[in-house]
DNA sequence: CATTATAAGTTTACGTCGTAAATTAAAGGT
DNA sequence: ACCTTTAATTTACGACGTAAACTTATAATG
């Protein structure tokens, strides 16, 4: 069916085999996955995706991007949820949390594996930005709102690698059996933030 | 020169190998490096390093093994340098960090990469156990000398996760540029420590 | 010593990968 | 009706990991 292809069919395209890879990557780590088997599971032949994605690489950046637009969205609706600035940062790492447990491929996707041209992937860039602003902005709120002492920037760093450590450590299975992940996780943005908070 | 080949000799191109393959690795990932690549660079044909290894992934984790080898005697040696509980934490923490900075291609290809049957290689995950063994070790001090409240183990996640986090987060560029790391790592260990503290 | 069994190392070969290039075929525009 | 354009397929290439066959040099044996 040559001649045509409308801009929303090759959305559909590329959408449709994202949606594979991601699958197929999360299931077998995107070394593993061939183009040819992403060609077999769209029904079409081994250079079609050529056509929608330049190269491999390619692919792989659209579906950390996709994935980062899914979390940067659940962190917004969190955001949202709530008013109250600690209310709201609760709600925005539960979010942060969920998405990497339960999206668990995709977050490593997306934070564990380095992409060494990352900077030529715009799309990538950035729903990546796009998720670190509601993480920061999360922190000014609790400063702004008096409750903790020092740069909001620097204080969402710190909340936000504390989380990350303890996630990829967990998923990576590297955490000692003994320590609970969840209590690892109250216990550290406890800690945290009574260690930062404004003297009475 | 068949028939011999002590055990001396076999760990000798073992060690000669894994040097060749780590800096190889460092420099362009370990996918990127090829069976091809490693015999050249020892001046044998293709196959003779399959004599020493398995195959590749023996390799990559022989590889891991002796970076947690050298990682697990770097903070050893700091864990010893000093007795006193606080200045202990310090000098393991300064060590962990030095090297992970220091040595980032073998602290990424050691924590970032997730072999899928790690447990396979039992040098690797002894090696890796007696890196943690220490990190617990030292956090044990602080708790033992009465400065901080809390399980052991658990504080030593706690600590670890936040620099863990940290140092991934740098390493892979994904840090606000407005953040320094080193400083967010000595607020990070402030705040929690703080957070810890016993009552006066 | 000459012979032979064995093990170190090389060569050859296979199936699979990413993808460039050539080819085929279907839909407008004229 | 014909030509141009382009989506899609087919074919082809060089490189990969590594299995299997082969070569070669020694150490043990008679």
């Amino acid at each position: 069916m040559p001649r045509a292809l409308s801009p929303a069919q090759v959305e559909e395209f590329r959408d449709r085999l994202c949606q594979a890879a991601e699958r197929l990557f999360a299931e077998h780590g995107p070394e593993a996955v061939t183009m040819r088997q992403l060609a077999t599971e769209l029904g079409v032949s081994p250079m079609t995706p050529y056509r929608y994605f330049k190269d491999k690489d390619d692919i792989l950046a659209a579906v950390r991007a996709s994935g980062f637009e899914r979390f940067a969205k659940a962190m917004e609706a969190a955001f949202k949820s709530e008013s109250d600035p600690v209310k709201r940062s609760e709600a925005v790492g539960r979010a942060y949390t969920r998405f990497a447990l339960g999206h668990s491929d995709a977050y490593r996707l997306m934070f564990d594996l380095s992409q060494p041209n990352e900077a030529d992937y715009p799309d990538l860039v950035a729903a990546s930005r796009r998720a670190r602003d509601i993480m920061v902005g999360q922190a000014g709120g609790m400063v702004e709102g008096g409750l903790i002492d020092g740069d909001p920037e620097l204080v969402a760093h710190m909340l936000w690698a504390a989380l990350h450590g303890g996630l990829v450590l967990q998923l990576a299975g590297k955490l000692s059996p003994a320590v609970n992940p969840s209590e690892l996780r109250r216990a550290t943005f406890e800690a945290i933030l009574r260690g930062l908070a404004k003297p009475a």
